[in-house]
DNA sequence: AAGCAGTTGTTAATATATTAACTATAATGT
DNA sequence: ACATTATAGTTAATATATTAACAACTGCTT
C-alpha cells in the first residue's frame, strides 16, 4: 500500500547530504553505520536522520544498523539518479559556462546537450566540445531533441521568457540561476540559486551580533 | 530596550528577496505598498510579512502601509548593506572565475580584492584586472589585508586547509562552494552553496510523482 | 468634523518540524 | 541456546514556523 503524502522540502534537502556522506563512508570502507554514528558525522540528530529515512521505506535494521551500500543505493535512487538527464544551458556567461565546465555533474548522469547564448561573439565557440547555438534555433532544438533539465543562466531580463519557451517544448524542470522567480504552471519543477540572496545572507551573519543590540523592544 | 532574541534562519532567508522586490518596485516608481499587495508579488502571505518585518522594527504605518524607499533601505541595512564588503576568492576554476567575473555583487558593496589559485598556469593570469596569485602567498596577504569574506571555490580536497589559514587570520565568514561542510569555530558564519545538492533536490522532485506510488506502508 | 475603510503591530491558533521516548527485533558473546 | 546489548522503526512530546484574528490607529471621503 501507498500513501502517498508529499515529502516536505526540510527533508529533501537532506537527501543529498546523506547520499554525499554515505559516498564518503564507502570510500573508507565501511560497510555499516547506525544513525547515531552518522548523526556524529553529519550533525542532525539520530533520531531525524531514522525519522527522514523511513519516510521511504524500512532500509535499517534494529540491532544491526544500515548497510552504506545499500543505504547509498537507495537514496540515490530516491534522488533519480537510476536514471540520467540531459540538460541544456542557456545563457553561456559566467555562470553558464562555468557550469558547461564542470566536470562533477556528469558522473552523477547528467549530460549537457547544448549551450545557447544571444550573443553573436560567444555564437560557435565551443566548451568542453559543446558548439554554443544561437537561442534562435531553441524551440527549434527542444522539439528535435529530448531535454530533461533547461539550465537558466540568462540575465534577469531574458529568464521569464526562456522559461516559457522551455515549457511550452515540455521541459519540466528548471535550475534557474537568473535572479527572479519564474512564472510556471504547477507540473514544472524549479529550483533556484540565487547567489545574491546567499551573499546577503552572508552580511546579514555577520553583522547580526550588532544588530541585535540595536533593535527595538 | 533590546531583546536580542535571534533571528531565525528562515526569516533571514527571506529577506533578500525582500529587498529585490523592492527595488524593483522604486524601479517602477512606486511610493507606497501594504503588505497584502506585496504577499500578492512575493508570494508569502501578509501575515508572514507583517511578522518577519516586525522583528526588526516598526517600519509601517496603520492604515497607510510601507514606504517603499524607506523599507528598502532599512532591509538594506538590516542585511549589512550599509557598509562595504572586501572579499578574496580562493580557487580560480570555473565557479572562481565565474565569481570573480561577475560584476552585480560590486553593485552590492562588495569589492574582490584578489585570487588565489595554486595552478602554475593561472597565477599570474588576470581577471578583471586581478592578477591570480599563488596560494602560497594566502597567509601573507591575510596578515596585510583587512579581508571580510572568503569566497571559497577549491577542490573539496583543499577546502578545509584554506578555511582554516582564513580563520586563523581573521576571516569570519565564508562563502562556500566546495560540496563540503566545513569546520570552523562558532564565531565565523558560512554561506554554503552546494550546487549538486542543489541539483539533486530538482531531480528529486521530477520524479517524486512517481516514487510517492510506489513506496511502502 | 465624523465616520468609514484600510492597514499595521501584535496576540492567538494552527500547522509543521524536530527531538525524545519507547517497543520490537536482530546481532553478539558466553 | 540464552541473555545481553545495540539499534531501527514508530509514537509521543516539544519546539518552531506559519497563518489567522483582532485591537489600535491612520488617512480619506463626505
Amino acid at each position: 500500500m501507498s500513501d502517498r503524502r508529499q515529502i516536505s522540502m526540510a527533508v529533501v534537502r537532506r537527501l543529498p547530504k546523506y547520499h554525499r556522506y554515505l559516498l564518503e563512508l564507502i570510500s573508507n570502507d565501511v560497510d555499516r553505520i547506525s544513525s547515531k554514528e552518522l548523526s556524529e558525522k553529519i550533525g542532525f540528530t539520530a533520531s531525524q536522520i531514522r525519522q527522514d529515512l523511513n519516510n521511504f521505506g524500512d532500509f535499517g535494521q534494529q540491532g544491526y544498523g544500515y548497510n552504506v551500500k545499500e543505504l547509498y543505493n537507495q537514496i540515490g535512487n530516491i534522488l533519480g539518479l537510476n536514471e540520467t538527464y540531459n540538460t541544456i544551458i542557456i545563457g553561456a556567461g559566467n555562470i553558464g559556462q562555468a557550469i558547461a565546465n564542470y566536470s562533477n555533474f556528469s558522473k552523477l548522469g547528467f549530460t549537457n546537450q547544448a549551450i545557447f547564448d544571444k550573443n553573436p561573439k560567444l555564437i560557435g565557440l565551443k566548451i568542453r566540445d559543446i558548439a554554443i547555438l544561437d537561442v534562435e534555433f531553441l524551440e527549434d532544438y527542444l522539439k528535435k531533441n529530448n531535454i530533461d533539465i533547461g539550465i537558466l543562466c540568462t540575465p534577469r531580463e531574458q529568464a521569464q521568457e526562456i522559461t516559457d519557451t522551455l515549457v511550452k517544448n515540455g521541459v519540466t524542470a528548471i535550475w534557474n540561476f537568473a535572479p527572479i522567480d519564474l512564472q510556471v504552471p504547477d507540473n514544472v519543477v524549479i529550483e533556484n540559486v540565487h547567489l545574491s540572496e546567499s551573499l546577503l545572507t552572508l552580511t546579514y551573519r555577520l553583522n547580526e551580533p550588532k544588530l541585535l543590540h540595536d533593535i527595538k523592544k
